[in-house]
DNA sequence: AACACTATGTAATAATATAACATATATTAG
DNA sequence: CTAATATATGTTATATTATTACATAGTGTT
């Protein structure tokens, strides 16, 4: 077997905060967050920035870093968490989540001058979405 | 003639600010700059921040997201102030502004599904370099 | 001179993120 | 099971990054 994914079983504040950004339909920022989740018991940022870390580390939410935001990984079996690529609005502010093959592809294989190669990667695209065109 | 490039006089503070950015070895913050031009009459993070601004506008700086930080273009005749491919070595931070026609003619003729090219985009690559390899 | 435009100066504050320390819960080894 | 270890949580304080608001000064054009 190639891939063999762990599960992880997420902890408590960490199911809050992922269950929150993956049914916002949009970006989430760390005190945005945090104000929706205080009536469950989640009351300081170091809380969430803790879930936040441990749940972009295992790949369950990539941060947009030019936002400072958070969205859940719509890769389905995200392989990838440690390289991505997200198409960003810049008048609606719509992320979404690229998932090319050629893409990842190209990246993957990319190499520098000096013959380096990356296997991980941020990629943003910038432009304006459907509704915005 | 293909690209023209308009000769932006930098003012004062823009001069300053991106003299100390382009003689340094390394990525800048925003704080660390303006401690660093203090002594020249600079005292308020937000003289540091328009400065920044104007200069990542112009393309003679860019800014590197997952860091915070700026460094001065070295893409020689950057057309491509919005087209920007840098690698960051993830033990000693060395930040390389990478210059690949073949990597910029893909991205900019890359089209996500719906069939959607980018004009601007940001791409960081994590590894580690030369030295730390 | 009048106007528009850009840049600067200054103070206050907002937004984002981490340090430090105490306690609790889960996991593993003996 | 129990002790040891690792991971997660709770809480307070603080550090870092960035913007708002408003006043003043310079620059170029008509
Ligand atoms: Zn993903
Ligand atoms: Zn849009
Ligand atoms: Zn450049
Ligand atoms: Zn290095």
């Amino acid at each position: 077997m190639k891939t063999m994914h762990k599960e992880h079983t997420l902890t408590k504040n960490q199911q809050i905060i992922f269950d929150l950004i993956d049914k916002s339909s949009e970006p989430m920022k760390a005190y945005a967050i945090l104000f929706n989740v205080q009536k469950k018991g989640i009351k300081a940022p170091l809380q969430v920035y803790r879930a936040l870390d441990k749940l972009v580390e295992i790949g369950k939410i990539h941060k947009i870093e030019s936002r400072n935001a958070f969205i859940a990984c719509h890769n389905s079996s995200c392989q990838v968490a440690k390289a991505t690529a997200f198409s960003i609005c810049e008048i609606c502010e719509k992320v979404t989540e690229i998932s090319s093959a050629g893409l990842s592809k190209y990246l993957a294989n990319f190499k520098d001058k000096d013959g380096m190669k990356y296997s991980k990667y941020n990629l943003e695209f910038f432009g304006l979405c459907k509704k915005c065109r």
